[in-house]
RNA sequence: GGCGAGGUAGCCAAGCGGUUAGGCAACGGUUUGCAAAACCGUCACACGCCGGUUCGAAUCCGGUCCUCGCCUCCA
Protein backbone atom coordinates (compact mmCIF):
# COMPACT_ATOMS: atom_id res chain seq x y z
CA UNK A 1 0.00 0.00 0.00
CA UNK A 2 1.44 3.38 -0.75
CA UNK A 3 2.12 5.91 1.88
CA UNK A 4 -0.60 8.36 2.55
CA UNK A 5 0.23 12.30 1.92
CA UNK A 6 -1.62 15.13 3.21
CA UNK A 7 -1.07 18.77 2.70
CA UNK A 8 0.06 20.89 5.72
CA UNK A 9 -0.91 24.29 6.08
CA UNK A 10 1.95 25.73 7.95
CA UNK A 11 4.70 24.06 5.32
CA UNK A 12 2.74 24.61 2.61
CA UNK A 13 3.59 21.32 1.18
CA UNK A 14 2.10 18.15 0.95
CA UNK A 15 3.99 15.10 2.50
CA UNK A 16 4.40 11.97 3.42
CA UNK A 17 2.42 11.48 6.92
CA UNK A 18 5.26 10.59 9.29
CA UNK A 19 3.41 9.66 12.80
CA UNK A 20 5.35 10.49 16.11
CA UNK A 21 5.00 6.84 17.49
CA UNK A 22 4.96 4.20 14.84
CA UNK A 23 1.72 2.75 14.32
CA UNK A 24 -0.42 5.36 16.28
CA UNK A 25 -2.27 8.50 15.21
CA UNK A 26 -3.22 11.34 17.37
CA UNK A 27 -6.03 13.47 15.57
CA UNK A 28 -7.83 16.57 17.05
CA UNK A 29 -10.92 18.37 15.16
CA UNK A 30 -11.59 22.02 15.99
CA UNK A 31 -15.67 21.34 16.55
CA UNK A 32 -18.12 23.85 16.38
CA UNK A 33 -19.75 26.45 19.34
CA UNK A 34 -22.68 24.60 20.31
CA UNK A 35 -25.26 27.57 20.31
CA UNK A 36 -27.15 26.56 17.17
CA UNK A 37 -28.27 23.81 15.15
CA UNK A 38 -25.19 22.84 12.74
CA UNK A 39 -25.13 24.00 8.74
CA UNK A 40 -23.34 22.39 5.98
CA UNK A 41 -20.33 24.34 6.81
CA UNK A 42 -19.81 22.45 9.86
CA UNK A 43 -20.90 18.78 8.36
CA UNK A 44 -18.31 19.43 5.68
CA UNK A 45 -15.51 20.14 8.19
CA UNK A 46 -16.20 17.14 10.23
CA UNK A 47 -16.17 15.18 7.07
CA UNK A 48 -13.11 15.87 6.30
CA UNK A 49 -11.55 14.19 9.61
CA UNK A 50 -13.64 11.40 9.22
CA UNK A 51 -11.96 10.15 6.05
CA UNK A 52 -8.89 11.10 7.21
CA UNK A 53 -9.73 8.74 10.14
CA UNK A 54 -10.69 6.12 8.06
CA UNK A 55 -8.25 6.51 5.84
CA UNK A 56 -5.54 6.05 8.87
CA UNK A 57 -6.88 3.01 10.34
CA UNK A 58 -6.75 1.37 6.46
CA UNK A 59 -3.24 2.29 6.88
CA UNK A 60 -3.40 -0.02 10.10
CA UNK A 61 -2.66 3.54 12.45
CA UNK A 62 -4.44 3.02 15.77
CA UNK A 63 -6.20 6.16 15.64
CA UNK A 64 -6.89 8.47 18.62
CA UNK A 65 -9.54 11.19 17.21
CA UNK A 66 -11.01 14.50 19.56
CA UNK A 67 -13.03 16.50 18.28
CA UNK A 68 -14.05 18.91 20.84
CA UNK A 69 -16.72 20.79 21.36
CA UNK A 70 -16.57 24.73 22.92
CA UNK A 71 -19.71 24.99 25.51
CA UNK A 72 -18.49 28.45 27.09
CA UNK A 73 -18.48 30.84 24.73
CA UNK A 74 -20.02 34.54 24.77
CA UNK A 75 -22.68 33.85 21.80
CA UNK A 76 -23.78 30.52 23.80
CA UNK A 77 -24.21 33.06 27.06
CA UNK A 78 -26.17 35.56 24.50
CA UNK A 79 -28.54 33.27 23.07
CA UNK A 80 -29.45 31.65 26.14
CA UNK A 81 -30.09 34.74 27.87
CA UNK A 82 -32.46 35.33 24.47
CA UNK A 83 -33.91 32.08 25.22
CA UNK A 84 -33.92 31.98 28.71
CA UNK A 85 -32.31 29.51 28.99
CA UNK A 86 -28.96 28.30 31.08
CA UNK A 87 -26.30 29.07 29.12
CA UNK A 88 -24.85 24.93 29.70
CA UNK A 89 -27.86 23.69 29.00
CA UNK A 90 -28.36 24.84 25.36
CA UNK A 91 -25.14 24.53 24.80
CA UNK A 92 -25.39 20.88 25.74
CA UNK A 93 -28.52 20.14 23.82
CA UNK A 94 -26.86 21.96 20.88
CA UNK A 95 -24.15 19.48 21.20
CA UNK A 96 -25.69 16.52 21.38
CA UNK A 97 -27.86 17.84 18.01
CA UNK A 98 -24.32 17.95 16.70
CA UNK A 99 -23.19 14.53 17.74
CA UNK A 100 -26.51 12.87 16.54
CA UNK A 101 -26.38 14.74 12.98
CA UNK A 102 -23.14 14.19 11.95
CA UNK A 103 -23.73 10.21 13.08
CA UNK A 104 -25.82 10.16 10.69
CA UNK A 105 -23.84 11.56 7.76
CA UNK A 106 -21.25 8.62 8.62
CA UNK A 107 -19.17 9.89 10.70
CA UNK A 108 -17.31 7.80 13.83
CA UNK A 109 -17.81 8.64 16.42
CA UNK A 110 -14.24 10.43 18.16
CA UNK A 111 -12.68 8.67 20.86
CA UNK A 112 -12.66 11.62 22.86
CA UNK A 113 -16.02 14.81 22.94
CA UNK A 114 -14.18 16.52 25.51
CA UNK A 115 -15.83 20.29 26.73
CA UNK A 116 -14.80 23.35 28.12
CA UNK A 117 -17.03 23.31 30.69
CA UNK A 118 -15.34 19.95 31.72
CA UNK A 119 -11.83 21.54 31.86
CA UNK A 120 -11.59 24.28 33.98
CA UNK A 121 -9.03 22.92 35.86
CA UNK A 122 -6.47 22.56 33.15
CA UNK A 123 -7.13 25.69 31.77
CA UNK A 124 -6.57 27.24 34.44
CA UNK A 125 -3.23 25.75 35.34
CA UNK A 126 -2.36 26.50 31.58
CA UNK A 127 -2.91 29.95 31.77
CA UNK A 128 -0.77 29.67 35.00
CA UNK A 129 2.30 28.05 33.43
CA UNK A 130 1.87 30.43 31.04
CA UNK A 131 1.72 33.59 33.52
CA UNK A 132 4.78 32.01 35.80
CA UNK A 133 6.91 31.67 32.32
CA UNK A 134 6.84 35.55 31.41
CA UNK A 135 4.13 34.34 28.57
CA UNK A 136 0.99 36.77 29.82
CA UNK A 137 -0.07 38.97 32.20
CA UNK A 138 -2.92 39.92 34.33
CA UNK A 139 -4.86 43.16 33.93
CA UNK A 140 -7.00 44.97 36.41
CA UNK A 141 -10.43 46.09 33.97
CA UNK A 142 -12.30 48.69 34.64
CA UNK A 143 -15.46 46.97 36.14
CA UNK A 144 -12.63 45.39 39.15
CA UNK A 145 -12.58 42.19 37.42
CA UNK A 146 -8.97 40.75 35.78
CA UNK A 147 -8.00 39.68 32.48
CA UNK A 148 -4.90 37.54 31.40
CA UNK A 149 -4.20 38.16 27.77
CA UNK A 150 -1.09 36.60 25.97
CA UNK A 151 1.93 39.00 24.92
CA UNK A 152 2.35 37.92 21.36
CA UNK A 153 5.43 39.23 21.24
CA UNK A 154 7.05 37.06 23.81
CA UNK A 155 6.73 34.07 21.80
CA UNK A 156 8.93 34.41 18.62
CA UNK A 157 6.90 32.26 16.11
CA UNK A 158 3.69 34.59 15.90
CA UNK A 159 2.49 34.39 12.71
CA UNK A 160 4.21 31.23 11.02
CA UNK A 161 0.75 29.24 10.20
CA UNK A 162 -1.11 32.46 9.01
CA UNK A 163 2.11 34.22 7.50
CA UNK A 164 1.14 37.18 9.16
CA UNK A 165 4.21 39.71 10.06
CA UNK A 166 2.83 41.28 13.59
CA UNK A 167 3.70 44.99 11.96
CA UNK A 168 1.71 43.81 8.70
CA UNK A 169 -1.74 43.01 11.64
CA UNK A 170 -1.23 46.11 13.73
CA UNK A 171 -1.68 48.44 10.51
CA UNK A 172 -4.29 46.54 9.48
CA UNK A 173 -7.66 48.56 10.10
CA UNK A 174 -9.23 46.38 12.16
CA UNK A 175 -6.90 45.85 15.06
CA UNK A 176 -8.71 47.48 17.62
CA UNK A 177 -6.39 49.71 19.95
CA UNK A 178 -6.76 49.27 23.52
CA UNK A 179 -4.23 51.46 25.60
CA UNK A 180 -4.74 48.59 28.72
CA UNK A 181 -3.05 45.54 27.15
CA UNK A 182 0.56 45.92 26.49
CA UNK A 183 0.43 45.13 22.56
CA UNK A 184 -3.18 45.53 20.34
CA UNK A 185 -2.26 42.18 19.54
CA UNK A 186 -2.56 40.54 22.24
CA UNK A 187 -5.27 38.10 23.13
CA UNK A 188 -7.20 37.48 26.08
CA UNK A 189 -6.70 33.95 27.94
CA UNK A 190 -8.97 34.83 30.62
CA UNK A 191 -11.62 37.00 30.68
CA UNK A 192 -13.04 38.57 34.50
CA UNK A 193 -16.62 38.51 34.81
CA UNK A 194 -18.95 40.12 37.40
CA UNK A 195 -19.72 37.73 40.04
CA UNK A 196 -23.30 37.64 39.16
CA UNK A 197 -22.40 36.46 35.86
CA UNK A 198 -22.04 32.72 33.63
CA UNK A 199 -18.30 31.81 34.93
CA UNK A 200 -16.01 30.22 37.16
CA UNK A 201 -13.42 30.91 40.22
CA UNK A 202 -10.17 31.31 39.08
CA UNK A 203 -6.83 33.06 40.50
CA UNK A 204 -7.60 35.98 38.83
CA UNK A 205 -11.31 35.74 40.38
CA UNK A 206 -14.47 35.36 38.77
CA UNK A 207 -14.38 35.14 34.81
CA UNK A 208 -14.75 32.63 31.93
CA UNK A 209 -11.70 31.15 29.48
CA UNK A 210 -10.91 33.20 26.36
CA UNK A 211 -11.78 31.57 23.06
CA UNK A 212 -8.03 29.94 21.85
CA UNK A 213 -7.23 28.48 25.04
CA UNK A 214 -9.64 25.31 25.22
CA UNK A 215 -8.76 24.01 22.62
CA UNK A 216 -4.65 24.09 23.89
CA UNK A 217 -6.02 22.75 27.33
CA UNK A 218 -7.90 19.76 25.99
CA UNK A 219 -5.89 18.64 23.27
CA UNK A 220 -3.14 18.48 25.60
CA UNK A 221 -5.39 16.84 28.30
CA UNK A 222 -6.05 13.96 25.47
CA UNK A 223 -4.04 13.45 23.15
CA UNK A 224 -0.79 15.14 25.03
CA UNK A 225 1.53 18.01 23.98
CA UNK A 226 3.22 16.93 20.44
CA UNK A 227 0.63 14.98 18.05
CA UNK A 228 -0.06 13.93 15.09
CA UNK A 229 -2.98 16.35 13.22
CA UNK A 230 -4.54 19.27 13.96
CA UNK A 231 -7.69 20.18 11.18
CA UNK A 232 -10.56 22.52 11.30
CA UNK A 233 -11.94 25.27 8.88
CA UNK A 234 -9.67 27.48 6.99
CA UNK A 235 -11.24 30.06 8.86
CA UNK A 236 -9.55 29.45 11.96
CA UNK A 237 -6.01 29.66 10.75
CA UNK A 238 -5.70 32.77 11.97
CA UNK A 239 -6.38 33.83 14.89
CA UNK A 240 -7.66 30.55 16.59
CA UNK A 241 -5.01 27.70 15.05
CA UNK A 242 -1.91 30.67 15.10
CA UNK A 243 -3.14 31.50 18.91
CA UNK A 244 -3.08 27.84 19.82
CA UNK A 245 0.05 27.49 18.64
CA UNK A 246 1.21 30.46 20.52
CA UNK A 247 0.28 29.12 24.06
CA UNK A 248 0.59 25.63 23.50
CA UNK A 249 4.50 26.36 22.69
CA UNK A 250 5.04 28.54 24.73
CA UNK A 251 3.75 26.66 27.61
CA UNK A 252 6.46 23.78 26.34
CA UNK A 253 9.74 25.41 25.52
CA UNK A 254 12.07 23.33 23.67
CA UNK A 255 9.25 20.59 23.05
CA UNK A 256 8.95 21.05 19.37
CA UNK A 257 5.81 21.77 17.34
CA UNK A 258 2.36 21.24 18.49
CA UNK A 259 1.03 19.73 15.60
CA UNK A 260 3.23 17.75 12.97
CA UNK A 261 0.40 18.57 9.85
CA UNK A 262 -2.54 21.31 10.24
CA UNK A 263 -5.27 20.19 8.19
CA UNK A 264 -7.81 22.73 6.83
CA UNK A 265 -11.33 22.51 5.20
CA UNK A 266 -12.74 24.96 2.27
CA UNK A 267 -15.79 26.59 2.77
CA UNK A 268 -19.37 25.83 2.00
CA UNK A 269 -20.61 28.71 0.05
CA UNK A 270 -23.93 30.02 -0.77
CA UNK A 271 -24.30 31.55 -3.90
CA UNK A 272 -20.36 32.35 -4.47
CA UNK A 273 -20.58 33.48 -0.81
CA UNK A 274 -19.41 31.53 2.29
CA UNK A 275 -22.19 30.28 4.60
CA UNK A 276 -21.79 31.62 7.96
CA UNK A 277 -24.09 31.95 10.80
CA UNK A 278 -23.16 35.70 10.37
CA UNK A 279 -24.35 36.17 6.92
CA UNK A 280 -27.40 34.70 7.32
CA UNK A 281 -27.44 32.61 4.57
CA UNK A 282 -26.57 28.88 6.11
CA UNK A 283 -28.72 26.02 5.44
CA UNK A 284 -29.20 23.91 8.40
CA UNK A 285 -28.18 19.78 8.14
CA UNK A 286 -32.29 19.56 9.68
CA UNK A 287 -32.95 21.42 6.55
CA UNK A 288 -31.22 19.16 4.12
CA UNK A 289 -32.05 15.58 5.92
CA UNK A 290 -35.65 16.47 5.59
CA UNK A 291 -35.46 16.69 1.95
CA UNK A 292 -32.48 14.14 1.33
CA UNK A 293 -31.06 11.12 2.60
CA UNK A 294 -28.15 11.79 4.60
CA UNK A 295 -25.47 9.44 2.64
CA UNK A 296 -26.79 12.18 -0.27
CA UNK A 297 -25.14 15.40 1.36
CA UNK A 298 -22.31 12.97 2.36
CA UNK A 299 -21.68 12.03 -1.06
CA UNK A 300 -22.03 15.86 -2.53
CA UNK A 301 -19.63 17.07 -0.21
CA UNK A 302 -17.38 14.32 -1.08
CA UNK A 303 -17.54 15.45 -4.52
CA UNK A 304 -15.25 17.98 -3.77
CA UNK A 305 -11.87 17.88 -2.46
CA UNK A 306 -11.72 18.88 1.18
CA UNK A 307 -9.73 21.67 0.62
CA UNK A 308 -11.45 23.65 -2.44
CA UNK A 309 -14.91 25.84 -2.17
CA UNK A 310 -18.25 23.42 -2.64
CA UNK A 311 -20.86 25.60 -4.34
CA UNK A 312 -23.85 25.14 -2.22
CA UNK A 313 -26.81 25.69 -4.77
CA UNK A 314 -30.66 25.83 -3.48
CA UNK A 315 -33.35 26.47 -5.47
CA UNK A 316 -36.65 27.82 -4.53
CA UNK A 317 -39.49 25.94 -6.42
CA UNK A 318 -43.22 27.62 -6.88
CA UNK A 319 -44.95 26.48 -4.23
CA UNK A 320 -42.43 27.93 -2.10
CA UNK A 321 -39.95 25.17 -0.78
CA UNK A 322 -36.62 24.89 -1.05
CA UNK A 323 -34.74 22.47 -2.93
CA UNK A 324 -31.14 21.66 -2.86
CA UNK A 325 -30.59 20.36 -6.78
CA UNK A 326 -26.37 19.27 -5.83
CA UNK A 327 -27.87 17.14 -3.18
CA UNK A 328 -30.63 15.73 -5.21
CA UNK A 329 -27.97 14.69 -7.73
CA UNK A 330 -25.63 13.11 -5.47
CA UNK A 331 -28.64 11.48 -4.31
CA UNK A 332 -29.26 9.81 -7.79
CA UNK A 333 -25.76 8.97 -7.56
CA UNK A 334 -26.03 6.90 -4.38
CA UNK A 335 -28.97 5.31 -5.82
CA UNK A 336 -27.37 3.93 -8.29
CA UNK A 337 -24.00 3.10 -6.16
CA UNK A 338 -26.80 1.50 -4.01
CA UNK A 339 -28.25 -0.64 -6.80
CA UNK A 340 -24.85 -2.06 -8.48
CA UNK A 341 -24.03 -3.31 -5.00
CA UNK A 342 -27.41 -5.03 -4.47
CA UNK A 343 -27.00 -6.45 -8.10
CA UNK A 344 -23.38 -7.92 -7.25
CA UNK A 345 -24.61 -9.29 -4.22
CA UNK A 346 -27.65 -10.71 -5.25
CA UNK A 347 -27.48 -11.29 -9.16
CA UNK A 348 -25.04 -14.30 -8.44
CA UNK A 349 -26.30 -16.38 -6.03
CA UNK A 350 -26.66 -20.45 -5.49
CA UNK A 351 -24.32 -22.77 -6.62
CA UNK A 352 -22.14 -22.14 -9.74
CA UNK A 353 -19.50 -24.49 -11.64
CA UNK A 354 -16.21 -22.58 -10.93
CA UNK A 355 -14.35 -22.79 -14.01
CA UNK A 356 -10.62 -23.52 -13.77
CA UNK A 357 -9.84 -20.30 -16.39
CA UNK A 358 -12.28 -17.11 -16.93
CA UNK A 359 -13.11 -16.66 -20.54
CA UNK A 360 -10.97 -13.43 -21.93
CA UNK A 361 -14.27 -10.92 -21.37
CA UNK A 362 -14.25 -11.61 -17.86
CA UNK A 363 -10.83 -11.24 -17.03
CA UNK A 364 -10.89 -7.86 -18.70
CA UNK A 365 -13.60 -6.73 -16.55
CA UNK A 366 -11.83 -7.93 -13.18
CA UNK A 367 -8.35 -6.58 -14.40
CA UNK A 368 -10.67 -3.36 -14.85
CA UNK A 369 -11.81 -3.35 -11.36
CA UNK A 370 -8.74 -3.70 -9.65
CA UNK A 371 -7.40 -1.20 -11.46
CA UNK A 372 -10.35 0.91 -10.43
CA UNK A 373 -10.10 -0.03 -6.64
CA UNK A 374 -6.34 0.68 -7.14
CA UNK A 375 -6.78 4.31 -8.10
CA UNK A 376 -9.70 5.14 -5.95
CA UNK A 377 -7.04 4.04 -3.12
CA UNK A 378 -4.12 6.00 -4.37
CA UNK A 379 -6.61 8.95 -4.48
CA UNK A 380 -7.34 8.58 -0.93
CA UNK A 381 -3.81 8.46 0.17
CA UNK A 382 -3.21 11.80 -2.47
CA UNK A 383 -4.68 13.93 0.28
CA UNK A 384 -8.02 12.25 0.62
CA UNK A 385 -9.01 13.03 -3.10
CA UNK A 386 -12.36 11.87 -2.34
CA UNK A 387 -13.80 13.42 -6.26
CA UNK A 388 -11.36 10.74 -7.88
CA UNK A 389 -12.15 8.20 -4.90
CA UNK A 390 -15.97 8.87 -5.94
CA UNK A 391 -15.38 8.60 -9.89
CA UNK A 392 -13.42 5.06 -9.17
CA UNK A 393 -16.78 3.53 -7.04
CA UNK A 394 -18.47 4.91 -9.67
CA UNK A 395 -16.31 2.99 -12.13
CA UNK A 396 -16.48 0.01 -10.21
CA UNK A 397 -20.29 -0.34 -9.71
CA UNK A 398 -20.49 0.35 -13.78
CA UNK A 399 -18.20 -2.75 -14.27
CA UNK A 400 -20.42 -4.71 -11.80
CA UNK A 401 -23.53 -3.63 -13.81
CA UNK A 402 -21.83 -4.65 -17.10
CA UNK A 403 -20.79 -7.87 -15.83
CA UNK A 404 -24.71 -8.59 -14.61
CA UNK A 405 -25.40 -7.62 -17.92
CA UNK A 406 -23.34 -9.75 -19.46
CA UNK A 407 -24.29 -12.94 -17.24
CA UNK A 408 -28.13 -12.40 -17.85
CA UNK A 409 -27.94 -12.27 -21.85
CA UNK A 410 -25.42 -15.26 -21.58
CA UNK A 411 -27.92 -16.97 -18.41
CA UNK A 412 -28.33 -20.11 -20.61
CA UNK A 413 -24.20 -21.16 -19.76
CA UNK A 414 -23.97 -22.14 -16.66
CA UNK A 415 -20.04 -22.25 -16.82
CA UNK A 416 -19.98 -19.01 -18.41
CA UNK A 417 -22.31 -17.03 -15.24
CA UNK A 418 -20.46 -19.67 -12.40
CA UNK A 419 -17.20 -17.74 -13.99
CA UNK A 420 -19.44 -14.14 -14.10
CA UNK A 421 -20.17 -15.03 -10.19
CA UNK A 422 -16.63 -15.36 -9.17
CA UNK A 423 -15.33 -12.27 -10.92
CA UNK A 424 -19.02 -10.34 -9.48
CA UNK A 425 -17.89 -11.35 -6.05
CA UNK A 426 -14.43 -10.14 -6.30
CA UNK A 427 -16.42 -6.58 -7.79
CA UNK A 428 -18.49 -6.59 -4.69
CA UNK A 429 -15.18 -6.94 -2.45
CA UNK A 430 -13.50 -3.58 -4.03
CA UNK A 431 -16.80 -1.97 -4.49
CA UNK A 432 -17.61 -2.48 -0.24
CA UNK A 433 -13.64 -1.78 0.60
CA UNK A 434 -13.58 1.77 -1.39
CA UNK A 435 -17.22 2.73 -0.19
CA UNK A 436 -16.77 2.01 3.60
CA UNK A 437 -13.31 4.08 3.07
CA UNK A 438 -15.98 7.07 1.96
CA UNK A 439 -18.28 6.28 4.29
CA UNK A 440 -20.85 5.76 1.86
CA UNK A 441 -23.36 2.66 1.14
CA UNK A 442 -23.37 2.30 4.99
CA UNK A 443 -26.93 0.38 5.57
CA UNK A 444 -27.98 -2.58 3.60
CA UNK A 445 -29.25 -2.05 -0.03
CA UNK A 446 -32.92 -2.80 0.96
CA UNK A 447 -32.76 -0.33 3.83
CA UNK A 448 -31.80 2.15 2.17
CA UNK A 449 -34.28 1.42 -0.94
CA UNK A 450 -37.20 1.64 2.06
CA UNK A 451 -35.92 4.73 3.80
CA UNK A 452 -35.68 7.02 0.70
CA UNK A 453 -38.97 5.55 -0.34
CA UNK A 454 -40.87 6.46 2.75
CA UNK A 455 -39.37 9.73 3.05
CA UNK A 456 -40.13 10.30 -1.38
CA UNK A 457 -43.82 9.39 -0.51
CA UNK A 458 -44.34 11.46 1.96
CA UNK A 459 -42.81 14.07 0.77
CA UNK A 460 -45.30 13.92 -2.24
CA UNK A 461 -47.98 13.04 -0.15
CA UNK A 462 -48.46 9.33 -1.25
CA UNK A 463 -49.09 6.01 0.24
CA UNK A 464 -46.95 3.08 -0.45
CA UNK A 465 -50.12 0.67 -0.56
CA UNK A 466 -52.13 3.25 -2.98
CA UNK A 467 -49.46 3.20 -5.36
CA UNK A 468 -48.43 -0.50 -4.81
CA UNK A 469 -52.33 -1.16 -5.48
CA UNK A 470 -51.91 0.99 -8.78
CA UNK A 471 -48.62 -0.48 -9.99
CA UNK A 472 -50.48 -3.96 -9.50
CA UNK A 473 -53.03 -3.14 -11.26
CA UNK A 474 -51.50 -1.42 -14.61
CA UNK A 475 -49.51 -4.73 -14.37
CA UNK A 476 -52.62 -6.58 -14.49
CA UNK A 477 -53.43 -4.89 -17.84
CA UNK A 478 -49.90 -5.22 -19.25
CA UNK A 479 -50.29 -9.00 -18.16
CA UNK A 480 -53.52 -9.30 -20.34
CA UNK A 481 -51.56 -7.09 -23.23
CA UNK A 482 -54.11 -4.35 -22.52
CA UNK A 483 -51.16 -1.54 -23.64
CA UNK A 484 -53.52 1.17 -23.87
CA UNK A 485 -55.00 0.61 -19.96
CA UNK A 486 -51.77 -0.23 -18.95
CA UNK A 487 -49.39 2.73 -20.78
CA UNK A 488 -52.53 5.34 -19.22
CA UNK A 489 -51.89 3.78 -15.59
CA UNK A 490 -48.01 4.47 -16.21
CA UNK A 491 -48.49 7.91 -16.85
CA UNK A 492 -50.62 8.53 -14.35
CA UNK A 493 -48.22 7.06 -11.57
CA UNK A 494 -45.30 8.47 -13.43
CA UNK A 495 -46.84 11.65 -13.23
CA UNK A 496 -46.83 11.24 -9.69
CA UNK A 497 -43.16 10.94 -9.98
CA UNK A 498 -43.55 6.90 -9.62
CA UNK A 499 -40.69 5.38 -12.11
CA UNK A 500 -41.89 1.72 -12.91
CA UNK A 501 -39.13 -1.05 -14.05
CA UNK A 502 -40.77 -3.79 -16.17
CA UNK A 503 -37.90 -6.15 -15.53
CA UNK A 504 -37.73 -10.29 -16.03
CA UNK A 505 -38.89 -10.76 -12.08
CA UNK A 506 -41.71 -8.24 -12.54
CA UNK A 507 -42.36 -4.49 -12.56
CA UNK A 508 -40.37 -2.60 -9.59
CA UNK A 509 -40.80 0.36 -9.00
CA UNK A 510 -39.29 3.43 -7.49
CA UNK A 511 -39.00 7.48 -7.00
CA UNK A 512 -37.19 10.72 -8.32
CA UNK A 513 -35.52 11.92 -4.94
C1' G B 1 -3.59 48.03 2.98
C1' G B 2 -1.43 42.88 4.46
C1' C B 3 -1.94 37.54 3.72
C1' G B 4 -4.27 33.59 1.03
C1' A B 5 -7.52 30.53 -2.37
C1' G B 6 -9.57 30.09 -7.09
C1' G B 7 -11.09 31.01 -12.50
C1' U B 8 -11.30 23.78 -16.67
C1' A B 9 -16.51 22.42 -22.36
C1' G B 10 -24.40 23.99 -20.67
C1' C B 11 -23.66 22.84 -15.10
C1' C B 12 -20.66 20.32 -11.05
C1' A B 13 -15.65 18.73 -10.64
C1' A B 14 -10.40 15.91 -11.02
C1' G B 15 -5.73 16.71 -13.15
C1' C B 16 -0.89 20.61 -11.86
C1' G B 17 4.93 19.35 -17.88
C1' G B 18 3.68 14.66 -22.59
C1' U B 19 -1.29 8.64 -22.72
C1' U B 20 -9.94 9.55 -22.46
C1' A B 21 -10.66 11.88 -15.22
C1' G B 22 -15.55 11.37 -13.57
C1' G B 23 -20.67 12.95 -12.82
C1' C B 24 -25.23 15.70 -14.32
C1' A B 25 -27.97 17.64 -18.49
C1' A B 26 -28.82 17.01 -23.85
C1' C B 27 -28.78 13.84 -28.15
C1' G B 28 -28.04 8.95 -30.73
C1' G B 29 -27.78 3.37 -30.09
C1' U B 30 -28.34 -1.80 -27.63
C1' U B 31 -32.40 -3.66 -24.78
C1' U B 32 -37.96 -3.20 -24.16
C1' G B 33 -44.86 -4.33 -26.57
C1' C B 34 -43.61 0.97 -25.61
C1' A B 35 -40.94 2.79 -21.52
C1' A B 36 -37.73 2.70 -17.24
C1' A B 37 -33.22 0.78 -15.41
C1' A B 38 -28.56 -0.95 -17.18
C1' C B 39 -24.84 -0.74 -20.93
C1' C B 40 -22.39 1.70 -25.42
C1' G B 41 -21.56 6.28 -28.10
C1' U B 42 -21.79 11.80 -29.18
C1' C B 43 -21.37 16.58 -26.93
C1' A B 44 -15.14 17.03 -25.33
C1' C B 45 -8.34 18.35 -29.09
C1' A B 46 -12.16 22.53 -22.56
C1' C B 47 -8.58 24.74 -19.33
C1' G B 48 -9.97 33.79 -17.68
C1' C B 49 -6.71 37.09 -20.87
C1' C B 50 -1.61 38.57 -22.84
C1' G B 51 3.36 37.34 -23.20
C1' G B 52 7.57 33.97 -22.05
C1' U B 53 10.34 29.14 -20.94
C1' U B 54 10.20 24.17 -23.34
C1' C B 55 10.71 19.38 -28.54
C1' G B 56 5.96 19.75 -25.80
C1' A B 57 1.96 23.88 -20.90
C1' A B 58 -4.58 23.57 -18.39
C1' U B 59 -0.05 22.32 -15.74
C1' C B 60 6.28 26.25 -15.01
C1' C B 61 7.61 31.90 -15.14
C1' G B 62 6.08 37.23 -15.75
C1' G B 63 2.09 40.50 -16.36
C1' U B 64 -3.13 41.40 -16.35
C1' C B 65 -8.59 40.94 -15.46
C1' C B 66 -12.30 38.78 -12.43
C1' U B 67 -14.36 36.00 -8.10
C1' C B 68 -13.96 34.53 -3.13
C1' G B 69 -11.82 34.12 1.84
C1' C B 70 -8.93 35.65 6.36
C1' C B 71 -7.08 40.05 8.99
C1' U B 72 -13.89 41.08 14.01
C1' C B 73 -17.58 35.93 15.73
C1' C B 74 -17.31 32.02 12.28
C1' A B 75 -16.21 24.96 10.24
Amino acid sequence: MARLRLYDTLTRETREFEPRAPGIARVYLCGPTTYDAPHVGHARSALAPDVLVRRLRRHGYQVTYVRNVTDVDDKILARARERGEAPLELSARMAGVYQEQMRALGCLDPEVEPRVSQHLPEIVALVSALIAQGHAYELEMPGGTHDVYFAVRSFAGYGRLSRRKLDDLVAGARVERDDSKRDPLDFALWKGAGRDEWGWESPWGWGRPGWHIECSAMSEKHLGFGFDIHAGGMDLVFPHHENEIAQSEAAHPGCGAMASYWLHNGFVNVDKEKMAKSLGNFVTVSDVLERNDPEALRAFLLGVQYRGPVQFDTEKLADGRVVFPGVDEAERRVDYLYAAERRLRDAFGGAMTVPAKLPPELLATRDAVSAAAKAGDEALDDDLNTPVALASLGEIARLGNELADLAWKRRKDAGFVGAASVVARSAHVALRRLADDLGLLRAPAEEYAARTRQRRLSRRGLREADVAARVLARDEARRQRDFTASDRLRDELSAAGVTLRDGPLGTEWSLEP
